[in-house]
DNA sequence: ATGGCAGCTTCGAGCTGA
């Protein structure tokens, strides 16, 4: 079984993308990130052999998760705590006898803004729902675009996003505390604490075919799932097609 | 340190992203 996170950076102008990607490699369940839209090409991808829920909300964040030959059951929309104004970041759906999360952590930037905080705020949120999730002891996967590199391993030239909001120390320590809590970092536990692996690389400056990049979609495995991991990856060979979102998909193969 | 690119939007310059 195989789940994969993929911001797609605009799900309708992304389609044709998208669909390419779905039938290369067939993931069993997609999440999707920056939708950037409060329409949802759910006929598209219905005739592309997927079912779907989604998060949605005009012009930015949007949220969904698609199962191949399946329709997800979704279990919530939104983090517990949130307002009903809040952005589409976060939803969760039960498919093929796992519960997804699928999350947009925001960016953040700059550092000691008003964004900044909340960016701290919506993960003390995402922290509390998943120390709940962890305790029901289901097999659940989080996944999405974190905006997290959770360690210099995870940047090409660390010392030049030290001041990045995606880069700092407290919410490196977000990160680590979930792991230390139980979570396993799916594509790092496959790669190894030696290897790098980006699933981001910026449109500027020919980051792609420099090889400049980020690791920030991340999926995470509560312990029985972790215990059926069998590989990981990223699809960085649509990353280097034309029309490409900035991120590339990423995913992990379950057993069973 | 800056600026570079791309997608979104009351249609086009400004916001956001990472």
């Amino acid at each position: 079984m195989r789940i994969a996170t993929f911001n797609v950076n605009g799900v309708n102008g992304r389609l044709e993308r998208l669909l390419d990607w779905l039938a290369d490699t067939k993931p069993d369940v997609a999440c999707l990130q920056e939708l950037k839209s409060d329409s949802f090409p759910a006929r598209a991808l219905e005739q592309a052999g997927y079912g779907a829920v989604w998060h949605g909300q005009k012009s930015w964040n949007g949220v969904a998760i698609l199962a191949r030959g399946a329709a997800p059951i979704e279990t919530r929309r939104g983090l517990p705590g949130e307002g009903s104004g809040a952005q589409a970041r976060y939803i969760e759906a039960a498919v093929k006898g796992v519960l997804v999360g699928c999350l947009y952590a925001p960016n953040g930037n700059p550092v000691g803004s008003a964004r900044y905080a909340a960016k701290l705020a919506w993960y003390d949120r995402f922290a509390a729902h998943a120390e709940a999730l962890l305790a029901t002891g289901q097999p659940v996967a989080l996944a999405g675009d974190y905006n997290i590199m959770p360690t210099d391993l995870d940047v090409y030239a660390p010392e030049r996003w030290r001041g990045d909001a995606l880069f700092q120390p407290e919410l490196k320590a977000r990160y680590a505390a979930l792991r230390d809590a139980g979570w396993v970092d799916g594509i790092r536990d496959v790669f190894g604490e030696g290897e790098r692996v980006y699933t981001f690389w910026k449109y500027w400056r020919n980051a792609f075919q420099r090889d400049a990049g980020l690791r920030i979609d991340h999926v995470l495995l509560s312990p029985v799932l972790a215990a059926r991991l069998e590989s990981a990856g990223v699809d960085s060979h649509h990353r280097a097609k034309a029309g490409a979102s900035d991120h590339a998909p990423a995913w992990v193969e379950l057993e069973g």
